[in-house]
DNA sequence: AATGAATGAGATTTCATTCAT
DNA sequence: TATGAATGAAATCTCATTCAT
């Protein structure tokens, strides 16, 4: 029931009959409407995430680019696949409770660490924070690709995915 | 009365209230909330526009990365000076009607020309396609900026700035 | 299955898990939800009223003191040995449709009759309306059981019988 | 607006309609239901307490049977004026979270003190707890008055104050 | 017969907007 | 013109009842 949601008017009437059931069962499953929210970005995160390790795995001993470029693929595959759920997790949760990070939290620690390590063997700009950098290039990517999926006349997405690998920290700030 | 908008609680009556005025007086001035907001946006826009521009003039002739360092130095500057604008113009905004695409749609147009420019000038990566560099490096600006004024143990602001130099597409897909 | 209902939480699904049964078979017993309460009203009148009369019975050719004392020693013991089912009949009763008197009718008319057979004897105060009378013993006894079997500091047992037998009509209005 | 509230569907929309103003308008006023109904008890409850002093004012040297009649009068004639009020205070109260006593701990005090006080000139049987006593008389009162208000075939006004005279503790105990 | 997930009417509550003062 | 009490449509949530298994 939560794979089906779509979610323009979210309120629960609506997600109740988008789901293809009565008011009284969305309450049978979810505490409330946040509950409900929290645990519809809850399986994608994890879906997500998923996918991406998967990325991560199909290229393990490959170069950066070649790492960066399947995260991407996944990512902006992701977003196809379930574009109502990734504008939940990367734009209409922001304006939840702002504990519900949504989607934003997710790939930030990991390229973090990336870049870390890669600062350590001097293969990144030293004069890069990682943090900083991390979560500008988060944002970048997710809402990217959110402006993609909603605009008639984007790209196509190689171009999309080529332009973002390029902006990659790990890519673009490489010494 | 805009100018002092803060909007933790985006409603008529809080908005109204935090102004000093009454709730009869707002619907005196605004149409309606989202003609508010949008004027609240458009205000901020201006200002934010109007820095930019005298940022650029201050550099005309410098080099890229000075022009783009004073950018983000004007662009930080405006988010520091008014928090609750900025975050309505780069964060709130989104969830409003889609229409009304906030503060993100400023500065797109300027990058991706510049963009362009120095593409055909064979000075920046041709791989890059300007319109989703100049989205992506508008959000992941705005993005950095949103979690660097609410993280507590968020770096230093030049930290923040020499990051997101580097980051802009015309400095780190310089050629 | 009536006896074991407990009803804090009175509401159909409480009470059919509180009796471990599915709501399903809750319905299968009873027309609805009221019908369940008036059973189980009458289930506790039914008892009350044959420990009652087996306390009369025992009580047949004593002093009037004896008699109510030993109705009032019943009274109470019902309500300790089933004090969730007292606390339906004397008290969440009366919220229900004003038609299920709840436990209140019971008692009535016996004390009336009995008033109205020891005024006609003169043994009580002829100014005594036996029907409000009747009335107002019913509901003291059994208001003054309720506090008593809730509020932690009430006072022993047999002060409250002692002190409500003195009360009764007939003890306290003979002549 | 309290004043008017007739309280038979005790549901938000009717307290609003019946109150002759808009859902919204009601809670404005009230922070929610349970808010109205104890602001509406608690006046009803300091209007009662008003008329109960009044009525031991008049009759402060006179015999206790008067105190006590002029108190039922005093009692009757709220519940005669105000009888949803009176409803609510004594009996719809009681289902209402536990905590609202309703007007049932009114009186109980001052029952249980005069009762204490009249047990130390020995004016009255000393094997009354006047807790239990206090606490039965009021519910007696209270019970019986609500049954008079709503039988159509209940008795007089007079015969009604008379017999609850007579069963007050401080009358029917006297030595 | 027993079950409990599903239901939806109805109760509570919010909030953008109006309008009498 | 400024005000804020009043409004009601719409949103959230509850619970007695049904029905497919």
């Amino acid at each position: 029931m939560i794979a089906e949601c779509g979610l323009e008017g979210v309120n629960t009437n609506s997600i109740a009959r988008r789901a293809g059931v009565g008011v009284g069962t969305f309450y049978r499953h979810f505490e409330d409407k946040h509950a409900f929210l929290r645990a519809c970005m809850a399986e994608g995160l994890e879906s997500l995430q998923a996918d991406l390790l998967a990325a991560q795995a199909a290229t393990a001993g490959a170069e950066v680019r070649e790492q960066v470029r399947a995260s991407l693929v996944a990512f902006v595959g992701f977003a196809v696949r379930d574009p109502a759920r990734f504008r939940l997790m990367f734009s209409l949760g922001h304006s939840l409770s702002p504990r519900f990070r949504g989607g934003r939290g997710l790939s930030h620690r990991a390229v973090e660490r990336a870049l870390y390590g890669m600062q350590e063997r001097g293969d990144v700009d030293p004069g890069l924070n990682p943090a900083v950098a991390a979560r500008a290039f988060t944002a970048a990517q997710s809402q990217a690709v959110l402006w993609w999926l909603q605009d008639p006349d984007a790209p196509e997405e190689s171009d999309l995915i080529d332009t973002l690998v390029r902006l990659h920290p790990a890519i673009a700030c490489r010494i």
